[in-house]
RNA sequence: GGGCGAUUAGCUCAGCGGGAGAGCACUGCCUUCACACGGCAGGGGUCGCUGGUUCAAUCCCAGCAUCGCCCACCA
């Protein structure tokens, strides 16, 4: 109904109309196609030089063609107006050769003098340049061709019925023959297809219905110029303002069995009555019509798009003034691949617009399109699909190779698809998962407009999945283990659990950030991030420390659990969107030990950063905490150390403040960095590894452990790169202009790096001096 | 021909004026009681090329090269 309205008001208002033109023809479907369904690519052709005999007798003009059996519908041949060489020719017939007709050589600007002999044949009907010359010099249109590309009645009897390329075949000989061809070049040529059948498209010359588009593609235009509607990204909208400046009117009519009937009727003379059915329209044109006379309908169809270009206010209603279109028209976002941008973006904004009164929606975003891990468009007669849902349940190889070589349009490709596929997948593909497969979707959103699908990518964000699984485990049976109640009673919130509460806000403000922004790439990183290499990494370990210390109250255990639930339950409402299934099924665990009611957690508020409580403060402290034990790892593992070994670490140095940070934190290194001891020192051991954590120096004495060359060359190799560093940055200090003109922040900035490298430098020299020292002795 | 985009670690990609990051892959150690779909530690980049702007360029500008996409009527 709603088509049918659009249809009739287009047409009463003389925005719609039918006339006789050349289309675009797909002669296997029988159909006209929009240019839109053309798609063009380079092949190679011929370039047929052929001789046309003047009428004067005095000798040849030689015009150039890629499609010589066209020449029988030839009705002029042109030259440049400015050209010297034919000046005396404009005015005057040349014969047109086999058909036995004369034709008049015309002037106009379209021939290019430079392109071949700089005389162009004339057929209007069977070339869309050719028509507009044919428009502007009242030329005959004469159609040689039948609904099957092949010669009518108005070819010259001896090769009426011929296919279009046996008429090429015959004429080429034909002239060869007469002596009339002057050379045959190689060339190529864009050769029109139609993207359903793949047959090569013919201009011909039929009656259509289009919409005369210029009035609805203005204020269209002028929509996305004002801001009334957003790309996302922004740059899509050239791409939008290219087409429409350029556009032209819509075929929309098509000789196909299913789709919307075109609303016109025709008496017996061919007279139409367009109305919205054929009772109104013998109301309507009663003048015109008697009772009697009988009306037959149009047989055509629309274009499919032109349904859809009504669908943001057909879906809700329209023409009726529903409930749900006023509440729901126009909508927010759009979102959408770049490849119909101008089959339906373009076509919704113009009828809503039109219709409505109104932009349809406000922003469209943009996401790329998903090709292969070659960078391939995923397509059926490649071969190279990957079904979503294969990714999600896994699938065996022979499976794979058997649905990808199955109903193919080119079976010979088959064996070539089977190989790709066995060599790709060599063990078929593994069940990954909806929630992997949505998050990956999310992470590869990025600005591109290509997306290439690589199973790496699905197999880390799978493992993803099940780290965050193991650590809501985790998470519950350290619940269980202690029979606290954690709602009620005292809380004391120790350093880690401010700190991770802090991590996760500043992830939160990240994750609203990069929604607003359609940027979900970098929401899902941040989720990906905080998840992995803070809450998992860092904070449940130091959870540990707290729950496995029989020293701590029942007040910072009560903190601690509740910092582990409820960070935990932030995180799974923020992860939701991402991961639908696996958030749900855990939310409903974690949400009960924290008191917290409800059916899904899809009802559940989106957590707002602003809401969070942040402690600046425990940052600091806590990065100098994982630079303290990310050092004695370090040498642990450099030292070939064994794990299991308790280490005694010796410090010295080191700010009031990381004095203060070492007595808080014993507990914490002890247990993380599996330290028996640390006892600050005042003087250096002779034998000793070191590393360094802010301004403190940590020492490992390792009389008989330490491999005293292996430790020489690890020290030089850092001390190089301090070394570079700091000349680079004193280089830079040196400079005045850097001085006088660079923020004050960023001077700071470098400052500050001057005296900790130098100072980091100073420690290692020590270092490396007393190890020196030890080698040269022991020789 | 016009328009748009890309070029950053072996691969797939973030970053985009103040000392380059992630995932996968790679190397070594570890079956430590959430997780071997794991832990810990590491290696790897003159950020396509040439100029310019700037105190400072992977990032801004110009040109070039290579690759890609979309439009378009060069017979």
């Amino acid at each position: 109904r709603a088509v049918t309205e659009v249809f009739v008001s287009l047409y009463e208002e003389g925005l719609i109309y039918r006339g006789q033109r050349l289309v675009n023809w797909d002669p296997v479907l029988h159909t006209a196609i929009s240019d839109l369904e053309v798609v063009s690519e380079e092949e190679d052709g011929h370039l047929w030089h052929m001789r046309y005999p003047r009428a004067d007798g005095k000798g040849f003009v030689v015009v150039a063609t890629t499609r010589p059996e066209t020449m029988l519908g030839d009705a002029a041949v042109a030259v440049h107006p400015e050209d010297d060489r034919y000046k005396d020719l404009v005015g005057k017939e040349v014969e047109l050769p086999l058909t036995g007709r004369t034709i008049p050589v015309i002037a106009d600007d379209y021939v290019d003098p430079e392109f071949g002999s700089g005389c162009v044949k004339i057929t209007p009907a069977h070339d869309f340049n050719d028509y507009e010359v044919g428009q502007r010099h009242d030329l005959p249109l004469l159609n040689i061709f039948t609904v099957d590309a092949a010669l009518n009645d108005n070819a010259p009897e001896a090769y009426r019925g011929m296919d279009r390329y046996a008429a090429r075949k015959q004429i080429v000989a034909d002239l060869e023959a007469a002596g009339l061809m002057e050379k045959i070049e190689d060339h190529k040529l864009m050769v029109p297809r139609g993207d359903r059948s793949g047959e090569v498209v013919e201009p011909y010359l039929t009656d259509q219905w289009f919409v005369k588009i210029g009035p609805l593609a203005e204020p269209a235009i002028k929509a996305v110029e004002d801001g009334r509607i957003r790309f996302v990204p922004e740059n899509w909208s050239r791409t939008y303002f290219e087409w429409m400046r350029n556009i032209q009117d819509w075929c929309i009519s098509r000789q196909l069995w299913w789709g919307h009937r075109i609303p016109a009727w025709y008496d017996e003379e061919g007279n139409i009555f367009v109305g919205r059915s054929e009772e109104e329209v013998r109301e309507k044109y009663a003048s015109r019509l008697t009772p009697d006379t009988s009306l037959s309908r149009d047989e055509d169809v629309l274009d499919t798009w032109f349904s859809s270009a009504l669908w943001p206010f057909s879906t809700l209603g329209w023409p009726a003034r529903t409930g749900d279109l006023e509440t729901f028209y126009p909508t927010s976002v759009l979102v959408t691949g770049f490849d119909i941008i101008f089959f339906w973006v373009a076509r919704m904004i113009m009828m809503g617009l039109k219709f409505m009164g109104e932009v349809p929606f406000r922003e469209v975003y943009i996401h790329g399109l998903v090709r292969d891990s070659e960078g391939q468009k995923m397509s059926k007669s490649k071969g190279n699909i990957l079904d979503p849902l294969d990714l999600i349940d896994g699938i065996t190889l022979e499976a794979l190779v058997a649905k990808r070589t199955s109903g193919l349009m080119q079976p010979q490709l088959a064996p070539r698809i089977e190989k790709a596929t066995r060599k790709a997948y060599p063990d078929g593909i593994q069940p990954y998962g909806t929630d992997s497969l949505r998050f990956t979707f999310a992470s590869l959103a990025t600005q591109g407009r290509d997306i290439r699908f690589d199973v790496g990518r699905i197999q880390g964000y799978r493992n993803f999945c099940n780290k965050l699984w193991n650590a809501a485990r985790y998470v519950m049976l350290s619940a269980e283990a202690n029979d606290l109640d954690i709602n009620k009673g005292e809380v004391e919130l120790g350093l880690p659990e401010r700190w991770i509460t802090t991590v996760l806000a500043r992830t939160m403000r990240t994750v609203e950030e990069s929604i607003a922004a359609y940027r979900f790439d970098l929401a899902a990183q941040a989720l990906y991030e905080f998840t992995w290499d803070e809450y998992c990494d860092w904070y449940l370990e130091l959870s540990n420390t707290t729950l496995g210390d029989e020293a701590a109250t029942e007040a910072q255990k009560r903190g601690t659990l509740r910092t582990l639930l409820g960070n935990l339950e932030v995180l799974l409402r923020l992860l939701h969107p991402f991961m639908p299934f696996i958030t749900e099924e855990l939310w409903h665990r974690v949400a009960p030990r924290l008191d917290r009611q409800g059916k899904t957690i899809m009802l559940q508020p989106y957590p707002a950063a602003a809401e969070a409580a942040e402690d600046e403060s425990t940052l600091a402290e806590i990065s100098w905490l994982k630079a303290f034990i990310l050092g004695v790892r370090r040498i642990r593992a450099e030292r070939d150390i064994p794990p299991a070994r308790p280490l005694a670490v010796q410090v010295t140095g080191g700010s009031k403040e990381e004095s203060v940070w070492l007595q808080r934190n014993r507990a914490r290194i002890r247990f993380l960095a599996r330290v028996e001891s640390v006892t600050e020192v005042e003087k250096e051991p002779e034998d000793a590894v070191v590393a360094l954590a802010g301004a403190m120096t940590l020492l490992v004495p390792l009389a008989n452990l330490i491999d005293p060359e292996a430790e020489l060359e690890r020290l030089e190799k850092e001390l190089n790169k301090l070394k570079t560093d700091r000349d680079r940055t004193a280089k830079k200090l040196d400079n005045e202009s850097f001085v006088a003109r660079a923020p004050a922040e960023v001077v700071d900035k470098e400052r500050h790096r001057l005296a900790e490298t130098t100072a980091s430098l100073d420690k290692l020299e020590r270092q490396y001096q007393r190890i020196r020292n030890l080698v040269n002795q022991g020789v």
